[in-house]
DNA sequence: CAGCAATCTGGACTTTGTCTAATTTCCGGA
DNA sequence: TCCGGAAATTAGACAAAGTCCAGATTGCTG
């Protein structure tokens, strides 16, 4: 796979490949998270979209994210309280979370195994299995 | 380890053990999390404490449930936004959470092997590896 | 009992996210 | 091109979870 190099233009037809209707403003919102291979909260994809003038509207973002996790462009981190992460990058992976900054980066599920869980309750199917390694600057 | 019976009495030794000043509002909310071994969330905690009669306000509840995660009486799970669960089971061990019903349970880490962890960045420490299985009615 | 520190309290406030009703945009057909 | 309707967007009111603060209470200790 070569290195992809995310433009306007691209996102149109990654949004219609995941049957998402390309408008300007969703173009702009998966831009905002692809350009930037980063972990983003609803209010930094808000300010990304909107540093030059106001364009899209809160209720826009949030309605869109939304429909990207649907959708499945995009995985949702919960690592903080009240403060959900949107990642762009859906292969299996897991978390680095440094408490104290709140940096969030990406660990390569590649080499990773979690071995030994149990049987899940009957009826029930795994969803995903997060994995978070919380670290702390040593003191 | 004999099965341990929680009583408020019991309450104040644990937290004098923890270095807590075990007041009257400490007790209760101490005993409401250990006495039903379940995850509560703060407004839970808040519920049952003021069952009878409201006794403790929002503020004493939370200044209290923070205390105790600073102190390792409790721990804090996160799988949901906007909703923290405190946990009176402090022993390492995972988390299965049931996203439609909002249900979470413990899973016992003496099994659970995870192995293949890439090495943390210079001069952080772990603080603590959450694993989260996140699960699903079967449709 | 007085003084002092620790604790508790109500209530205002903030942040994150949701909801709704009204407008705008887009597109296919006449 | 113009029209009508469906889809999308919007502002702003609202809700829930949690924080903050200044004043009141509690409980020592001398």
């Amino acid at each position: 796979m070569s290195p992809m190099h995310y433009t306007r233009d691209n996102m149109a037809g990654l949004l219609r490949g995941h049957d998402i209707n390309p408008t300007h403003q969703r173009i702009e919102i998966a831009y905002a998270l692809f350009s930037r291979q980063e972990h983003l909260s609803a209010d930094q994809v808000m300010a990304v979209v909107n540093t030059r003038h106001s364009e899209t509207s809160k209720a826009t973002v949030y309605n869109t994210l939304r429909l990207f996790l649907e959708k499945g462009l995009v995985r949702e981190v919960i690592v903080d309280p009240c403060k959900v992460f949107f990642d762009p990058n859906t292969s299996p992976h897991h978390h680095l979370y440094e408490v104290d900054s709140g940096k969030l980066s990406d660990i390569d599920a590649e080499h990773v195994q979690i071995s030994g869980l149990p049987p899940l309750p009957a009826g029930m199917v795994t969803e995903v299995i997060d994995l978070i390694v919380r670290v702390r600057r040593k003191d």
